[in-house]
Parts: C-alpha cells; structure tokens; sequence
DNA sequence: CGGGTGATGGGACCTAGTCTCATCACAATA
DNA sequence: TATTGTGATGAGACTAGGTCCCATCACCCG
C-alpha cells in the first residue's frame, strides 16, 4: 500500500503529453503539468531533471539494452551482425500498446525544436553508447563508428514505419529490414570509390 | 564611422569566449558577457536568439557552401564524391588564424552538456542539408541519407584532427582522407552481409 | 507510542528570455 | 542650421525554468 497516490512519475508523464496535445509544449508550463498530476512544481523537478526530460523517462534502456546485446553477441559476429541484435533487443520497448503513445510523442517532439534539441543529444548517447560496445568486441576505429551511426539509422527508419498508423509489423523486422537497406546502400555507394 | 562601437556581435562572441574559459558557462550570464562586451543584456538578445548560440555565430556558412557545392558538382559525381566536395567548401572556413578559436571554442563545448545538445541539433542541420542537396541531384533514400551521414562523420574526424595542437594539414585535406577512410570501413563493413 | 525515512508542499531566489518604450548617434534633407 | 528619419542601444517590467532550503506528512519499525 503507497503512502501517497502511486505512480507520480507515469502521471506526471501523461499530464504533460495530454496538455502538450492541447496547448502546445511552449504554452505549458511546468506548474500546470505538476497540477493535472495533483503534484506541485517541486515534486515535477525531483522526478526529472528539466521540462524536456518529462517526455524521455526511461530512455536508459536505450542505452543499457543494445550495448548488452551487443556485448553478448557471439564472438564471431560481424560488426553488423551485433549491431541487428542491438536493434532487436529493443522489440520488447516497441509494443502495439505502446503505440499511440509513442507516435503522438513523436508528433509533439515534431512540432517543437528544443525537444528535437534534446532528442538528437540522446540519440547521439545512444549510438556512443553501441560505439563502446563493439570497440569492447574488438571492432577498430572508424568502423565501430559506423556501424553505431548505421544502427541509429536503420533505427530511425525503423521507427518512422513502425510508427505509422497503418503499420502491423514487429518492430524488430522492421528494424532487421532497414539495416539490410542501409547496407545495401552501402555497398552501392562504396563500389565506385570516389576521389 | 560607425555609430555606436562597431563589431558588437565580435565582442560578445569574444566576451563569451573568454568568461566561458576563466569560469565556466554556467557560471557566467548573459548580463556578464554583455557587460564585458560594453554593452547590455538587451542588445545581446538583439544579436543571439539564446545564450549558446553565442558559440555558434556564423554557422550558417554550414548549410549553404557544402549543400552549394553539392549542387554545383559535375553531373555524373557519385554521392561521395559530392560529399568530399561539399567538405572541401569548407576549407576556407578553419584557417590556421582560425585555429585557436576553434579549439577553445570546442573545449568549452565539451565541458557543457546543454552546449552539446545544442551542437548535435546544428550537426542534424548540416547532415540535413546535405541530405536534400543529394536528393536534388537525384540520389535515392536511403543512399542520400547515408552519404550525408558520412559526411558528417568525416566532417567530425577531420575537424578533431585539424584542432590537435600539432595539426598542420589543411582541412579539405583531413576531410578527404576521414571520408576515404569511412569508405574503406563501409567496404569492409558490407563485404560480408549482416544476417 | 515515539523516532526514522522518504516523498511532498511551499516559498524564496536566480537567471534566461520576451516585450515595450525611451533615447541616442548619425544621416539626409531642406 | 534645423528637422526628421533610422537603426542600434538602454532600461525596466514581466514570465517561466530551475535551484535550494525547510517544514510537513504518511508510513514503517522498534
């Protein structure tokens, strides 16, 4: 039994995607999301950090489960090969419940240029985050690189179809299909060497 | 004969600068580095929308020369090679003059995460830049977006080396050769598929 | 029943950022 | 010389994000 009405982080998270559809993120402020969650201003800074950070709660696993994927990826993996695994532990995140909350977050991000600010930042800890992965594996210099920034593409790719209303299919194919793309493209593009 | 004291958004951009290394950007205000600069908080908001665009003045140069010289590559260029030219448009922006600014510059912008975040979201400007000019030239999805992705990962290798104290090579010629060495990398990285 | 413990409320405080209005330095013109 | 226009600046009020500190409250444990 709570001492006091459980759950104030997920409320506070869905007072403020709620009020961001309504009003705008820049025409909410911090006091009225604490409010809608019966919370105060605070309560709503103990919880997160800053006001964008309401919108990327438990967004460690982003880190936390590719990188453990990668690292437990059998020892004669390709680079590739480890970074389709990364992608693919992260089909439990993607579920069809969490659907709509997830593109209508995506919408608000859209619309506001500090949360794609905050976004690019943490997409740019995440593919640091699987960089260090394979150079534990052993991957050289600018290739562990490059197969993160390749992971973080097929996974924004990825995430875009799977996003899409109409879109039936698990998250981890989606993800399989764009790295193949990505890597299709590749050779494409390093076939003629330019220079 | 100017009006007022000319270069005013010269002397906040050095202000800036120089508050920022003597004691940190969070400890420094906007009324501080305006006041160094003689002038007010007011005026510093005439010339920077925010604080941290303070350190990105100019950036603009970043959109236009490389997605110009995209545009203007011969007809049948490949989209590295586009690419290298658009790195090399910028090789009138790091001058040996230059030099110490940038590394300061960038010094500063590793001890700050807010100044990180604000430098990823000017990178996904950049690569989006690129992205469009390949688009333009014909270049399909994915390869379009692939190829400014690298670009911005060679932009980033070479920009770290001609920063090294000890650098001494031009910058087109850093860039050249990150971009091959990415290419390499991808070769490599593609040779055996993933899957 | 009294003392920890952890989450909360409340409010003071600082600074980034916006907005409005007055002022100033100079140029152009009469 | 006087007038008027223009663009950059100064000044100050105001909002909101974010920090900090302290009191309070709900519960657990002894």
């Amino acid at each position: 039994m709570p001492r006091w009405e459980p759950d104030a982080q997920e409320r506070l998270v869905g007072a403020a995607l709620e009020l961001f559809v309504e009003q705008g993120y820049d025409n909410t402020t911090v006091a009225q999301i604490a409010e809608h969650a019966r919370l105060t201003k605070s309560s709503f800074f103990r919880h997160f950090p800053d006001k964008r950070e309401v919108l990327f709660a438990g967004q460690d696993i982003f880190l936390k489960l590719p990188a453990d994927a990668i690292a437990s990826a059998p020892p004669d993996a390709q680079p590739l090969e480890a970074v389709g695994a990364a992608l693919e532990a992260l089909a439990g995140v993607f579920t069809p419940e969490r659907h709509p909350f997830a593109s209508t977050r995506q919408a608000v991000i859209a619309a506001n240029s500090e949360l794609q600010e905050r976004e690019a930042l943490k997409r740019a800890d995440f593919a640091s985050a699987m960089r260090r992965a394979l150079r534990r594996r052993g991957v050289p210099e600018p290739s562990a690189t490059l197969a993160a920034e390749l992971g973080i593409l097929a996974f924004r790719a990825a995430f875009v179809r799977w996003a899409d209303p109409a879109n039936d299919r698990e998250f981890g194919e989606l993800a399989r299909q764009a790295l193949q793309e990505l890597q299709a493209a590749g050779a494409a593009l390093t076939r003629t060497p330019a220079g």
